[in-house]
RNA sequence: GGAGAGGUGGCCGAGUGGCCGAAGGCAACGGUUUGCUAAACCGUCGUAGGGGCAAAACCUCUACCGAGGGUUCAAAUCCCUCCCUCUCCGCCA
């Protein structure tokens, strides 16, 4: 969603920008409901000013006792051009408003062009892969051989998609959350919150997965709310409709929630395994910051995500997005991409975004600098997250790297005081 | 689920049809006073949209008293619907 005067005032800069990204974009209607809109508001306003100059006159005339059925009648037939007019207005805004909520975020200028993720640019690798004398097992295999992942009774409770961890499984998916918050709260600064995993259409509308990707997320059937996909929208609307002050910033946030994601459209991608689950956990960083830092806060953020596996030590590179590859509210995303042996390839485990004022604009969350001085005025806060990290899929990173020839699996050692003090995952 | 109360500016709080964008207080900010701090005093103190201006300052118009409709010449105030908060009862981890 963009700001009307700055789309109207840089109309094809902005069309130009947004190139294949805005494809879809219906700009002429939309060109033409800014300029309806205009001139429907200046009329309405006018007639308006009429009608409170006439009223005022009725009430004067009304004090002084003298008759005011003359104007009284004059105004009724203001009111009612008003209403008319209030009415085109109203179906403007809103076919406007919709229009709007459905153009995707201008990529920053350093996001390399492109437009699938073919064209994304690997920035950088940390770490080496580790070497197995045999191939690889696959994490389902290794985990179901160990008895601590189960599909088939997934699928029995639920449906499939879905997963049970059992014993060591369910401990190490548990010891991983708190290994992650640990660090993100007393290592890199963040708040830890623990938000709603409901949340109603309006938060779904400020971050951005609505109106636009409905199809993607669960509804309940008897409320108007939705499992969120991602602790980003809770948290981020942690200060929906707030101002906060300057110096509060910036704020960052810590969180583990499950994520539901219906999955629509990945019909027989990943269908084994944890990769691609309708629930899975993840701990998020969200940060809100001032205009001028938010890239500077998005490396940071990026940093912390990776400190994860690289206490883990599991080998990663992180890769720009190339704009058509970036999400709709986005304007820059690092994805951190974690090496699968059995796979021999990597697979992202973590999203860093920095959404820009993207967000902020359609969640009214704004700052201001103390009063008095010069620069006091509002402005929207730029917003950023990312995953720190997907856990699921960092347990089948773990499963996958730590992997024994024997079949029992090593746990890496920051997370051993979280398990108990065990150091390898053998049958049970 | 049943019964009731309530939502006004950053906060508290007045306002039951017109002169109300909204008294008063607190907080904040600028200043005077002061050895410093405090107190006191003076002043400033909403957001958004349109227009004027090259533009900032500024001027002007319009909207906004939980949201959306309605009644009326005129709505914070009356009516309807919805949302949210609180209290009591029931149920429940």
């Amino acid at each position: 969603m963009y700001d009307l005067r700055t789309l109207r005032d840089n109309f094809d800069a902005i069309r130009n920008q947004l190139g294949p990204r805005g494809i879809d974009v219906p700009w002429d209607n939309i060109r033409t409901l800014i300029d309806q809109r205009r001139s429907l508001t200046g009329q309405a306003e006018q007639l308006r000013h009429e009608l409170k100059k006439g009223s005022e006159d009725v009430a004067k005339l009304k004090r002084e006792g003298r008759p005011a059925d003359a104007s009284m009648v004059a105004m009724k037939a203001v009111g009612e051009r008003i209403k008319t007019i209030e009415d085109e207005l109203r179906v403007v805004e809103e076919t406007l408003t919709n229009l709007n909520l459905h153009i995707p975020n201008l990529p920053h200028p350093s996001v390399p062009e492109g437009k699938d993720s073919d064209h994304n640019v690997e920035t950088r690798r940390w770490g080496t892969p580790p070497s197995f004398g045999t191939p690889a097992k696959n994490h389902w295999e290794i985990g179901e051989a160990l008895g601590i992942l189960d599909f088939d009774r997934a699928a029995k409770i639920t449906g499939a998609r879905f997963a049970v961890l059992m014993g060591a499984g369910a401990r190490l998916e548990r010891a991983l959350i708190n290994y992650m918050l640990d660090l993100h709260t007393t290592q890199h600064g963040y708040r830890e919150v623990l938000p709603p995993f409901l949340v109603n259409r309006s938060s779904m509308t400020a971050t951005g997965q609505l109106p636009k990707f409905e199809e993607d997320l669960f509804r309940l059937r008897d409320e108007d709310f939705f499992l969120i996909p991602t602790a980003e929208v809770p948290v981020t609307n942690l200060h929906r409709d707030e101002t906060l002050t300057e110096n509060a910033l910036p704020l960052r946030y810590t969180a583990f929630t499950p994520c539901f994601r219906r999955e629509a459209g990945s019909y027989g991608k990943d269908t084994r395994g944890l990769i691609r689950l309708h629930q899975f956990n993840k701990v998020e960083l969200v940060s809100f910051v001032k205009p001028d830092q938010s890239y500077e806060e998005l490396e940071r953020l990026t940093g912390h995500a990776e400190a994860i596996l690289q206490g883990l030590g599991l080998h990663y590179r992180v890769v720009t997005l190339c704009a058509g590859d970036t999400g709709f509210s986005a304007a820059k995303t690092y994805d951190i991409e974690v090496w699968l042996p059995s796979h021999n390839h990597y697979r992202e485990i973590s999203s860093c975004s920095n959404f820009e004022g993207f967000q902020a604009r359609r969640a009214g969350i704004r700052y201001k600098g103390l009063s008095g001085k010069k620069d006091a005025r509002m402005e929207f806060v730029h917003t950023l997250n990312g995953s720190g990290l997907a856990v699921g899929r960092t347990v089948v990173a773990i499963l996958e790297n730590y992997q024994q020839p024997e079949g029992s699996v090593m746990i890496p050692e920051v997370l051993r005081p979280y398990m108990g003090g065990m150091d390898r995952i053998k049958k049970e």
